[in-house]
DNA sequence: TGCCAATCGGAATGAAACGGTCCGATTAGC
DNA sequence: GCTAATCGGACCGTTTCATTCCGATTGGCA
């Protein structure tokens, strides 16, 4: 229940570029002295985020990125399964993966399907332009 | 985002436990043969219930453990918590560790402050009670 | 047209946490 | 007093994470 380090960072990341300028060119180097974040760090969760959609990239010279979508249409919850996968509390909610052995017996299931949404709900809800607000 | 295998059989376990009539004696081995869950694995997330409060032991020949409190006043984040420790997203929001550099300067710690609020929330609203239903 | 500098992309390394197992300490019952 | 059953804590292999570095690509300029 605690996010990696990677994926903290990503928010950081994401909330700087939303507040600049659409369209405005965003290197790695620009948004690490703007945050705080150690560049090499910058560099690899801005290219995660862009491998996910978030952030669309330009290779070469004068390149970098911008944001793929309004700030209003990227969700918390976008951005930490860009960085982390799927939220799935568990194995058995993630439809592709069956490596537990109680599965089909297990009589809780049911239960932390709910669980999950509740907690997936509430990260869809905060909006990256609200976490870009100056506070 | 995803719970550690420990967590996630700490919820089998305690809904297991929590199917039993009250006061009942509870050994390890019992809870394991009847969920599926290993032995060693089970001895392990039990005693960590324990240690939390969460369940009660008494050690020696006929000794076992039952539940500290109603399954009712027992919540889903209790039984993360046991296991997993403190429900933060982040290390800044548990007040006890300060070791982000950007604290002080960070503009996205209040609005991450809120989600995990709500994260929590979602949590604390399911019972021990619930999850030990039927279906 | 060729060179240079800036920028992204993926691979490699070291560390930390997790998952699982085993053995010793303790206690009720005979 | 002894035996058996049960919890409690320590140990180790594995995996994942976090961080860093170097190569691939491209626009700009002479």
């Amino acid at each position: 229940m605690r996010l990696t380090s990677l994926a903290d960072y990503a928010v950081v990341v994401m909330a700087a570029a939303a507040r600049r300028p659409d369209g405005a060119r965003l290197s790695a180097g620009l948004i690490a002295e703007e945050t705080g974040v150690p560049l090499p760090t910058a560099q690899k969760v801005m290219g995660r985020l862009a491998a996910a959609g978030l952030l669309v990239s330009a290779r070469g010279a004068g390149g970098g990125f911008r944001l793929a979508r309004a700030a209003g249409a990227i969700s918390l919850a976008d951005i930490i399964e860009a960085l982390e996968g799927p939220i799935a509390m568990t194995n058995c909610i993630q439809g592709s993966i069956h490596d537990c052995a109680l599965e089909g017996s297990c009589r809780v299931k049911p239960h932390l399907n709910i669980a999950n949404d509740a907690v997936r709900g509430a990260l869809q809800g905060v909006s990256l332009a609200t976490l870009a607000e100056a506070k």
